[in-house]
RNA sequence: GGUCCCAUCGUCUAACGGUUAGGACAUCAGGUUUUCAACCUGGUAAUCCGGGUUCGAUUCCCGGUGGGAUCACCA
């Protein structure tokens, strides 16, 4: 009742290196589904203090993916918000006064060594069978030397000194409590030589002045995870919940990457994917409702997630089950929500009636929308080849197949232009002429069906018939029958 | 190698210390259909190993094994 309600503040913090895979937006989608479920504010952060290592379009492409997702960030590099700027390149300024006062209260230290010296002494290190560590040589400099040094203008960064206390015990939402010995933790750089600051410096100032309540990452910081408790504690600063995540992994072993055959989420759409599906996969990959719920839109995640559902163990990356998802979401959407992302793999030129009718007919067939582009050209093509090899039912003679053809074009002749649009007329009108004449269906309907798609699986001939038109159709009928001669 | 994390069907996972260890994907079989899909029904398939604690461990503790992450002036 006393208790003060926060507002709940998640972050996505990726670095601009190039295109991000499921992995990281994954996390975004945590973050998002935690904040909006408790009508917290969702943000957007670039860690962009590695120039070197920046990719021009990195931005625009995180925000198309999280657009795609439909994941919006509420404050971010576009969407401003009180706490920017959210690109921490224009953020120097700060970054550099807080390392004074981590300076001045003697948590942080001047380093002078140059690298060459740094390579040696990890090389002897390791010769040595010794975990490669700083030793805090430039601790010992005198601040006169400090002093010297910095006048004649000697390159230098500024390092972490842990905290003084043999352990340090960090908390982990998902994982509890681990004891850390400050012995074995290395005295890394947080001001680099070029006044940029490093992701250690950066990332905890960085949430601290955002007023983060919940951080979600990637399990692979749970190393520095003590390094980072102990500037929050430098600073005097109340540390947010850290929640690490498991890992996505690979089906070789080992972290999805793009070394390892992950693909940038931007690129999925044009393979075919649905951004549902992609969203649904993905909640699932480390998560569950412990129910045995399978499909959940994105106001249901958000409605459902809870960190109690978050697993510890990595989850590797399948596929299938992807596909799956995506065959799901495709059969259930109305052609009309497929259309747009469907036309990149139909050749162009064609009316939205007729591809919309192709997707109706053809989309309970498909695991991705670039399936299409295979399944569909009989529909497409002026000329349709006739194997007469697949054409008869069975054993039926040449002749009998043109009369069974011939059977169909008499009975579809008599629907009108308007009647063919409701594609169960042309179901209804075949049907009830076969079973008025006394036939079966497989001698009438297999040969119409190799007549209109030139193939042995394809969807029903009314299907077809209905897509391809009165006109179209009654042409390849003709000149199946003209085949069987 | 040091440190840390993790461990249920092939995969994603569920199971107040007491269940015939459940669901989904994949797979297999059957049904439906003019074909292929879709759809429906059913089957095969898992608690890493060894010790404890307990009347009873998938579940708690310890050890082992295995997998993973990380040890940059990258994030």
């Amino acid at each position: 009742m006393n208790e003060i309600k926060i507002q709940i503040r998640t972050r996505f913090a990726p670095s601009p290196t190039g295109k991000q895979h499921i992995g990281g937006f994954r996390t975004a989608l945590y973050s998002y589904l935690y904040a909006k479920k408790q009508n917290g504010v969702f943000i957007l952060r670039i860690e962009d203090t590695d120039q070197a290592r920046s990719v021009k379009g990195s931005v625009e492409s995180i925000y198309d993916g999280l657009k795609w997702l439909g994941i919006h960030p509420d404050e971010g590099p576009r969407e401003g918000g009180e706490y920017g700027p959210y690109s921490q390149s224009e953020r120097l300024d700060m970054y550099k006064k807080f390392v004074q006062e981590l300076l001045d209260g003697k948590h942080a230290y001047y380093c002078f060594c140059a690298p060459e010296r740094l390579t040696e002494l990890k090389q002897a290190q390791s010769a040595a069978a010794k975990p490669p560590k700083y030793d805090q040589k430039c601790l010992k400099l005198t601040p006169d030397e400090i002093k010297e040094k910095l006048k004649a203008g000697e390159k230098y960064v500024v390092r972490q000194k842990m905290p003084s206390e043999p352990t340090l015990t960090t908390f982990d939402e998902l994982r509890g409590k681990t004891l850390w010995q400050t012995k074995d933790l290395d005295d890394h750089v947080l001001l680099k030589s070029d006044g940029f600051p490093t992701y250690h410096l950066a990332n905890v100032v960085d949430d601290h002045l955002m007023k983060i309540t919940h951080v979600f990452r990637g399990e692979e910081w749970l190393p520095s995870f003590p390094k980072h408790v102990a500037l929050h504690g430098a600073f005097g600063w109340k540390m947010p919940k850290f929640i690490h995540l498991p890992l996505i992994l690979s089906k070789e072993g080992g972290k999805l990457s793009k070394r390892k055959g992950a693909v940038p989420l931007v690129d999925m759409q044009h393979q075919g994917f649905l951004p549902e599906a992609v969203v649904n996969f993905m909640a699932f990959l480390g998560w569950n409702p412990k129910t045995e719920q399978e499909i959940f839109s994105m106001d249901q995640l958000i409605e459902k997630f809870s960190i109690k559902g978050l697993n510890k163990a990595g989850a590797i990356y399948d596929t299938e089950k992807l596909l799956w998802y995506n065959a799901h979401y495709i059969h259930h959407a109305p052609a009309e929500k497929l259309l747009q992302q469907a036309k990149e793999f139909l050749p162009g030129g064609f009316s939205d009636d007729l591809y919309k009718k192709i997707i109706t007919i053809e989309k309970s067939r498909l695991t991705a929308l670039s399936e299409l582009s295979e399944i569909t050209d009989y529909l497409f093509t002026k000329k349709l080849k006739i194997d007469t090899k697949i054409l008869p039912w069975k054993e039926n003679t040449p002749d009998a197949t043109a009369q069974a053809l011939k059977f169909s074009a008499d009975a579809l002749a008599k629907i009108g232009e308007k009647d063919w649009e409701k594609q169960e007329n042309i179901e209804k009108t075949l049907k009830t002429a076969i079973q008025t004449s006394n036939q079966k269906n497989g001698p009438i309907l297999w040969p119409l069906r190799v007549a209109l798609t030139g193939k042995t699986q394809s969807p029903s001939p009314f299907e077809v018939a209905w897509a391809l038109g009165k006109e179209e159709t009654q042409n390849r009928i003709v000149a199946a029958i003209k085949a069987c001669s």
